[in-house]
Formats: C-alpha cells, structure tokens, sequence
DNA sequence: CCCGAATATTGATAAACATCAATGTATTGG
DNA sequence: CCAATACATTGATGTTTATCAATATTCGGG
C-alpha cells in the first residue's frame, strides 16, 4: 500500500487530502473483460478488418479464400490463419461447399462488439 | 446455387472457371484499416476495456492513477502504460491537477469505435 | 484410383507486447 | 531548499503475434 487512499470504511470525517474516489464503483470483471478482449484481439489487426469488410460487401454475403488472397497481397496460409481467428472469435461462419470454403458474417456479430463498447 | 460464385455484374468476357467474384467489390482501404486496427488494438486488452470501464464509471467521470492501480493488480508504471496507449487511441483525456493526473473518456469516442463495427 | 485444385496445418522467425523493477521528473508542504 | 508524494520513463524479460515456405488434407473429375 502505498498511500493514502482507499478507504472503504469510515468515510465519515471527509476532509480528505486524498485524490481518490472512495473505491465503491462497479467495475468490469476480470474474466468477462477478459472475454470481450479476445474479440477486439481479433478486430485489432488491419488486415482481418480488410477480410470482414471484403465478406461483408461481398455478392451474396459471402466470399471463399480465392476472392481474398489477392486484395490483401497476403499468401494464402496467412489469410487463412487471419479467417481461423475470425472465425474463432465468432464474427464469421464457414461453410464448405466442394473445394471452395466461403465465409460470410455472423449475423449480429458485429453490433454485438459494438454494443460492447457503448455499454462499457 | 451449388458452387460458382458470386458473379455480380457478369463482365462479359469470363467464362472463368475460377470460384472467385469479378474483384470489383469495393475494400476497406489498406490505410484506413491500419488506422481503424490501432484504435482496436487499444481496446484488446482486458486491462484496458477495466480500466475504461473504471473511469467511465467514477465519480465525475474521471479517476487518477491511485484510482486505478488497486483494482487492477497491476504495478504503477504497467498502469501509466496502459494509460498512455488509451490517450494516444484518443479514447482517454488526461489532465494533470497537481501531484495528480485525472483521466476522463474522449466523449464520443467509444461511440465512434462502435460505429466503425456497425458500417464496415 | 490417381491427379490437380482449394484450403488447412506445421515449423520457423522476426516483430510487437505486457509486465515489473529501477530510476527520472515534477509538484506540494514544511 | 528538502523531503515526500504522484506519476512517467527506461531497460530487461518472457510471451504472443504475423508472416511465409513447406507440407498435409480434402474434394471433384477423368
């Protein structure tokens, strides 16, 4: 402990020299906070932002690996680590249909991460 | 709708065999998204979205670093560093009053993050 | 049943990050 | 001025991350 602060109990006589808040306020938990930070881990690189505006945009809602290689100048392997991680993070779905795997968004994926940060 | 892809505008010439779309979709610029993924960056940490949370939240809407330091767990200097990543995403305003510094939200500014989910 | 195409996985490497201890800086009170 | 307090900066260290080349896997066609 190194100064003054924190006093949880006997706030009564005031007066306080101290700078701080009297540590009553609620608090985002440590494991949710944790939770929520594994999801903006996964929107926190530029470009996996690329992949779901790319997919988002895409006709049909969807876009298989091909359609995603060659905008982001990325190899293949590395564009699919980046859609393993989205989709881990549970902002993309992948279906597999014969060779080709297409990805598409989550349906409210996205507002719930927005949701998210106006409720901090 | 069993395998080919996405033809959008149907470009004429083609006959493509390939899976993928014309490549006329429009992207999230490469600029853009590298500017957009700082700002994530900064919220992927569960200490920070805490520490956001704590002075959001606070009384007066702002909170030093003594506020900040106990319910963490963390060292003073790991705290300051944390801060100063939140203040440089333009999400924190500190404002030194003395011996102390007072950290208050950017108004807005977690709005404008989530607004950037919702219009990828 | 084998071949080629689309995608996933593995292994390696360099960069970025979180953290703390130690130290520096600035400001207040005596 | 001096000392103490609040905070920032620096340096070091272990962990995570982004990336590619090489390889494995899976599927459809002949």
């Amino acid at each position: 402990m190194t100064s003054l602060p924190t006093l949880e109990t006997a706030p009564a006589a005031a007066a306080d020299d101290s700078c701080c808040a009297p540590a009553g306020t609620p608090v985002l938990g440590a494991e949710e906070a944790g939770r929520q930070a594994l999801l903006f881990k996964a929107l926190a690189d530029p470009n996996r932002l690329r992949l779901l505006s790319i997919v988002k945009n895409a006709g049909g809602g969807e876009a298989c690996v091909c359609d995603l290689t060659e905008p982001l100048d990325l190899s293949q392997p590395t564009v699919s680590h980046h859609l393993k991680i989205l989709v881990d993070a549970g902002l993309l779905h992948r279906e597999k249909r014969g060779t080709w795997a297409y990805y598409s968004l989550v349906t409210g994926a996205l507002d719930d991460a927005a949701g998210i940060l106006s409720k901090l």
